[in-house]
DNA sequence: CTGTTAGCGCTTTCAC
DNA sequence: GTGAAAGCGCTAACAG
């Protein structure tokens, strides 16, 4: 079996008090027994073992990350900024998914609270007061990523949707768009949907842009939703010369039912999307698009929640700047 | 402080051994003290010390999940399938990236073994024979996926590369092409490099095509990797009818260049892909790729390290089936 | 500089 | 059916 640090001070005589100090560099020891334990240490491939001493220091070094089940592709980079990150201040990462709708919830933190988890980033996943309380019940700082509560009971990290939907739309007007469509929105969506028609409807009012309800399609921001959306503008002969794909899936199904009717993008019709995934770049054209900075959200929210172990103090929120994205799928027309 | 089954024995006057054998289910108690203990338990948010309770069992109840930082976007599949396997089966998965190349692979071991994981799964890292060795050293079951090693040393899952790149290239000869060009492939990449070029090879040769090295554009796997091919096939006057992009992403490069050149796709060009990642549904036209069925890759691999971790045997290695999922970009000629 | 001791929270014999 | 006691591997006072 694998050595232990009574194996060691068996081989060299010492106690295991001295075998600890020595492997966790803590001084109070002289060089000769430290070269002594050090070389039947490495001998026996001797390697700690992080549950017991989670066990004594009553701390797991684990932060836990939990996410829903969908594989889109940005959680790989949220997924990379925080192991990363995590990885440098020497805490290993717990991951559990919380199924597609969150309902697994509950679940993953019964296994975060288990594993005794330092701290908890949460991605995406849309929690309720009930949820929070929950969260808030283990006792260890916790982070949303890329989401937020509905009374900012919990520390976040996302952009603003408002805002970036309202740049996206002000982009398209200034490149002399006024028959903008808003497409693939979940109105229910209070994080992602709501913000994202409301940024939209402002931009257009602030320029005197009437909004029309009929401009705005409903969906779950899917490629098949941008893909319906446009069909839907097609067939009801609504007049469109821009649309606001609500993420890059929803804008390259647009561009893809728009090449079905022999519409050209960005000639015949401008598109922009939103999240800035490695698809904007690889569309045809490249898709001008709002860029989230997942990796850095990953890092920063993991970095937030290391701080706050050490701290014990609270988190704060950030809303994480946006940008755009801009390539070659909105054109200026007039 | 969280409530331990001291403070429920306490509360309860019977002694921890019986608490542990109730909350385990045990057997050997009455239902009366089975009722007082679980009332208490649950009155006091009683959650169970897995740290604690792994170092009495030596056993952690954990996958290890070790794989690249490469966000690309297949692995999330992959990690989907594991994670949800091993959740069924009640275990956690702790996951550790190995860095872009793997540098980071032996970081990785040192975390599985203090963390006693009980069982691993390597995704896409490819190892050496010291490596091997290393990973061996745990003694605990370990699968790779999506990869495998020179020498049959470890046990992995993963399509057979050579048989799927012929099956690509004769689908294209198939459809009448006989130039047909191979994009994107790093041929000093033993696993998902050297058979797919033996691949093509192969099916060309079986067809009585001549094969051309100059036909094969050597690359990373990346959209840029294909972007780069197209242009060098047209700078270099180079006829090509079709070509195989080893990766989907190196796919969609092709078709951009083509594009960028007034090509179009497949009317002037066919392409074919591979991975069958999200992107080719999406892609204009969407993609004929080769799939690798990556969320039962996840699934299987997980499993296999489970069944090993119970029986206590050795794990097999599989042969996955891929696909050919036909979209529209391959047209036929002649 | 080093050893003794106690204990983290839990499971698991072995008694009764 | 239940309890006492030992021990998993480690750290952390406290002595010396």
């Amino acid at each position: 079996m694998n050595a232990t640090i009574k194996d060691i001070a068996k081989i060299a005589n010492v106690s295991t008090a001295t075998v600890s100090r020595v492997l966790n560099n803590a001084g109070g020891y002289n060089e000769t027994t430290r070269k002594k334990i050090m070389d039947i240490a490495n001998k026996l491939g001797y390697r700690r073992n992080e549950m017991a001493r989670s066990l004594v220091q009553n701390s797991s070094n684990i932060i836990g990350v939990i996410m829903p089940n969908a594989a889109t592709i940005f959680y790989a980079d949220i997924v990379n900024g925080i192991e990363s990150m995590a990885h440098t201040n020497g805490y290993s990462v717990i991951l559990s998914h919380s199924g597609v709708n969150g309902n697994r919830f509950n679940e993953c933190m019964d296994i975060m609270a288990a594993r005794k988890v330092d701290g908890l980033v949460i991605v995406t996943v849309e929690l309720n007061t009930e949820q929070v309380k929950l969260a808030e019940s283990l006792n260890i700082p916790f982070i949303l990523l890329s989401t937020d509560t509905p009374d900012n009971e919990a520390p976040y990290i996302k952009v603003n949707d408002f805002d970036a939907a309202y740049a996206a739309t002000e982009f398209l007007i200034i490149n002399g768009h006024t028959k903008i469509g808003l497409a693939g929105v979940d109105p229910n969506d209070r994080v992602a949907g709501m913000p994202r028609i409301e940024g939209y409807k402002k931009a257009l009012e602030d320029n005197r842009i009437k909004f029309h309800s009929y401009m705005v399609k409903f969906g779950d921001f899917s490629f098949y939703a941008g893909k319906e959306a446009m069909k839907e503008y097609l067939k009801e002969n609504i007049l469109v010369t821009a649309v606001f794909g609500v993420s890059d899936d929803v804008a390259l199904g647009i561009i893809s039912a728009a090449y079905d009717h022999d519409l050209k993008v960005p000639e015949d019709l401008s598109v922009i999307g939103y999240d800035n995934t490695r698809v904007a770049e690889m569309s045809i054209p490249p898709l001008t698009s709002i860029s989230q900075p997942f990796l850095e959200m990953g890092e920063e929210g993991c970095q937030r929640v290391i701080e706050a172990i050490h701290s014990k103090k609270g988190i704060s929120s950030k809303i994480i700047s946006y940008s755009l994205e801009i390539r070659e799928s909105v054109k200026k027309i007039m």
